[in-house]
DNA sequence: GGCTCTAAAAATGCATGCAATTTAGCTTTG
DNA sequence: CAAAGCTAAATTGCATGCATTTTTAGAGCC
């Protein structure tokens, strides 16, 4: 990651500044949204500490109106807190927050399984997910666990939940799903180290995708409440990777949000 | 709050247009959400309908940028959808998103339920719920419905559900409420329509009043599963007054959030 | 008539600078 | 020495205006 390294540049009204010619695309705004929540995951911005928007806008070379609209986005995200006059100060969290994400997380699915289930009109709706847990399966059966296995895992988990939510058909849930796993220890596989990968995380695997099938089971068969009580249970296999990645402080840091969180 | 009358104000540009230092207090940003909420809940701005900054920033007398502020802030409530290099739009919804609102309610709510029952340590904390709850049976036992008890009866099932809340102590929980919650169609008292008390509705409010109580002794039980069952149920007294209101669509309009939504 | 292309019009993005508010550092006062 | 003022610096709020992008309208073409 380069900083930008500003060439002072004293213009009166010319328009575009050297630095913002060569991020190609997209929008200040979105720019500066996407820098500022790496800047946080990764703890350039401390918890508590009170983001002052001049010195911020010279760092990342924009103006503090697209600044302004993006920690107004990372607040809605839930990475900072608003102060009504007084700007914005970075969210603090505890890792009791991080177990009650887990659990928000799995209330959620949970009742899109249900949903998914209730709902469940022709079974030929159903091809796709199970594909996508079949496909889990076969990934994770393989002897043996590499970094590529690792990233198909997690692409295919997030194609498992998305799918999961195409089936509840539910615009509200869904909705409430991703404002709760914009912070990066409530997604599925936050505190998923691909720097230590063991024959521990194949098991979590092979368990994780045995519960991806059960739940597909249990919409084919309309059982909701079996779907839901397994959908609860499986946003819990991220709980245990927190407490592995509790009992490893020292490997802490690398993992998705630590930096948010005061231990 | 005074107005800002300048004892020296060495102005060279005039700032403060006229029209601006009538509304007192707060931001322009503040105000003008609120303008655009109302204005959004009123019909005013259709759904499917374009924002057009331009010409709303004159009709609300104040510039783009707080305009803007507001428009991303409903945006994040939901009332309005980001087109990404386009503006915004006003949000449609169905029948169907309204259930499932009521829907997302109930499983978030059953979870705060379940929650507050297995985390309780100290039978006293229930204090405060168990008044509040008391006091809502107390005052729909009342014979007479009136509008002082429509509205009081409002303003103490807020409180009763804010006291859930606390209970459960889930900073995550609480905000996936609060933004469940943003649309008004999906609070708990929407499709409540004081223009129209009638028996049912003391029935209603005598059954949901039976509920909280249920709520709070199954939580004093520790029962969780029980307390969640029951604020799930509790939940879908919105369902069925919303059912109760489309069955007299001429009186819709009234209620709340009625013009968001396609019939 | 429908389609593509082009230019004008409209709308959003945002850089700049001023005003009002908040904060911080002193000074004064009890 | 702490609390209360007071002033200056820092900071946020936002009004303005220009550049770029998107939309629209019309002309030409198939």
């Amino acid at each position: 990651m380069s900083l930008n390294v500003s060439k002072d540049a004293p213009k009166l009204t010319v328009r575009k500044p050297a630095s913002v010619k060569d991020s190609r695309s997209s929008s200040q705004t979105a720019r500066a949204t996407l820098a500022l929540r790496e800047m946080l995951v990764q703890g350039q911005l401390r918890p508590g500490e009170k983001i002052r928007e001049v010195p911020l806008s010279a760092r990342l070379n924009i103006s503090r109106i697209p600044l302004h609209l993006a920690l107004e986005r990372l607040a809605n995200e839930g990475f900072l807190e608003v102060l009504p006059k007084r700007g914005f100060r970075v969210q603090r969290f505890s890792v009791e927050d991080i177990y009650d994400s887990i659990d928000l997380r799995g209330v959620l699915e949970g009742a899109a399984a249900r949903i998914a289930a209730e709902r469940l009109k022709d079974p030929r709706a159903l091809a796709q997910i199970e594909a996508l847990s079949q496909e889990i399966l076969t990934l994770v059966r393989r002897s043996r666990m590499t970094i590529d296995v690792f990233t198909r895992y997690i692409e295919l988990n997030a194609r498992f939940h998305n799918a999961l939510l195409d089936l509840a058909g539910n615009r509200m849930l869904r909705r409430a799903i991703e404002r709760a796993c914009c912070l990066p220890f409530a997604s599925a596989s936050a505190f998923l180290n691909r720097q230590y990968i063991s024959t521990d995380l194949r098991e979590l695997f092979l368990i994780s995708a045995d519960q991806h099938c059960a739940i597909v089971d249990a919409i084919a068969n309309r059982e909701g409440m079996r779907a839901e009580a397994i959908a609860r249970e499986h946003a819990r296999v991220a709980r245990r990777n927190l407490e592995d990645a509790l009992r490893h402080r020292e490997r802490i840091d690398d993992l998705a949000g630590a930096k948010l969180v005061n231990l």
